[in-house]
DNA sequence: GGAATAACCATACGAGCATATGGCTTCCTC
DNA sequence: GAGGAAGCCATATGCTCGTATGGTTATTCC
């Protein structure tokens, strides 16, 4: 249900995303859907939380990949952040319904919170990557990890605008997607200018 | 009428824009709105291209100005950049607006189409500032001018997100800001390394 | 000065929506 | 095997919205 809710909005938008349009897609009835949630308010609700979770997922488990290929932290990030990217269809119709969704936090404050909450996890999870090339020698240690999170989830997601724009598959969109990459790589190994001490035992 | 519009965007988001409550806000009927407009779709497009053009006269005045004092390049940017963040409650209506026509864009190609010309614009000029900047000795000459407005533009978007999600007044928001300016200026600082070179007259 | 054009209004209409209601079936559980 | 909860549905209700319609009052121009 939440599967379907989310596929209305990718390809049409939130007002799209109906009851009646929901049950249809899903293949329910009008009535089941409110029986398992009270509003559509909370219909959406759930499809967000649910969307970011995957993504998050995702995320995680890209990290607990290069953790255990003992990649350096730089790699890890320069692997993890165009996750977030609408590089394909399917997180190009992810990125599509988090900017209805943000869009909708504007006057929501439930949706705010969620929308919230996730980018401070972001913003943690980066500055937590900071602290740790600081530990082993990836990162000066006089860097600010916040500020460098800051900056680098902004630039995420303002790159994530710019690719949108193009449209995916022709040749503009590559070379687009190569510039992204380029400034991401520039601004990783501006931060995370050093090789990683640690050994394998 | 477009400002009426405007102020019911910022207000409570673009559901709330309707024809009878922009017809209410601005003192007319309904009817007279329709006899200015063919279809609410007209309404708010105009009202959203009159708030681009009013963002980008601000700046394009900020950059008279700056010209005018003999500012370096760098400075200028770093003056003008902060005039598309919700610093106060009127940038933080634009912001509101704007941002509720991105998600609109996503569906509606006339949207789309301003949406993206503005941000076109605004990418173009960053890459002209930057090859001035090369010839006045700011930048360096293997600077690649796209690749830098692209990187910038795409900071700003993304730090005006940051800067939202606080409520604007708090001390917390002031420390954000100082963070994003530092930001903005450290990164400015690195694509535009050098003194200008011209005398004046 | 008269006709055409523009400014301006109240209201009607019809569509689409979220939600409410009252039901029917299936499946546990005591 | 009675009964109650959970799964499931069709339809009714009431509201809001964009737009259509048919006007009246100014203004302008020949």
């Amino acid at each position: 249900m939440a599967a379907a809710t989310h596929k209305l909005i990718a390809h049409a938008g939130l007002d799209a995303a109906t009851m009646a349009a929901v049950a249809r897609e899903a293949g329910f009835s009008v009535g089941l859907v409110q029986h398992y949630f009270a509003s559509k308010d909370e219909l959406l609700l759930f499809a967000y939380k649910q969307m970011t979770e995957h993504q998050l997922t995702r995320v995680a488990r890209k990290v607990a990949e290069g953790e255990a290929a003992r990649q350096p932290i730089r790699a890890i990030l320069l692997d993890c952040m165009p996750e977030l990217w609408p590089l394909d269809e399917a997180r190009r119709g992810e990125y599509r319904v988090a900017k209805a969704f943000h869009a909708r936090a504007l006057d929501v404050p439930t949706v705010a919170e969620v929308a919230r909450e996730t980018a401070t996890v972001v913003r943690g999870q980066i500055a937590r990557a900071v602290e740790n090339g600081k530990e082993c020698g990836e990162v000066e240690v006089q860097t600010d990890a916040e500020r460098a999170a800051l900056e680098l989830s902004a630039l995420i997601a303002g790159l994530a605008d710019e690719l949108y724009s193009e449209p995916v598959g022709g040749q503009g969109a590559r070379a687009l997607i190569k510039a992204a990459e380029a400034i991401l790589e520039d601004r990783l190994g501006s931060y995370f200018p050093g090789e990683c001490h640690h050994h394998d035992r």
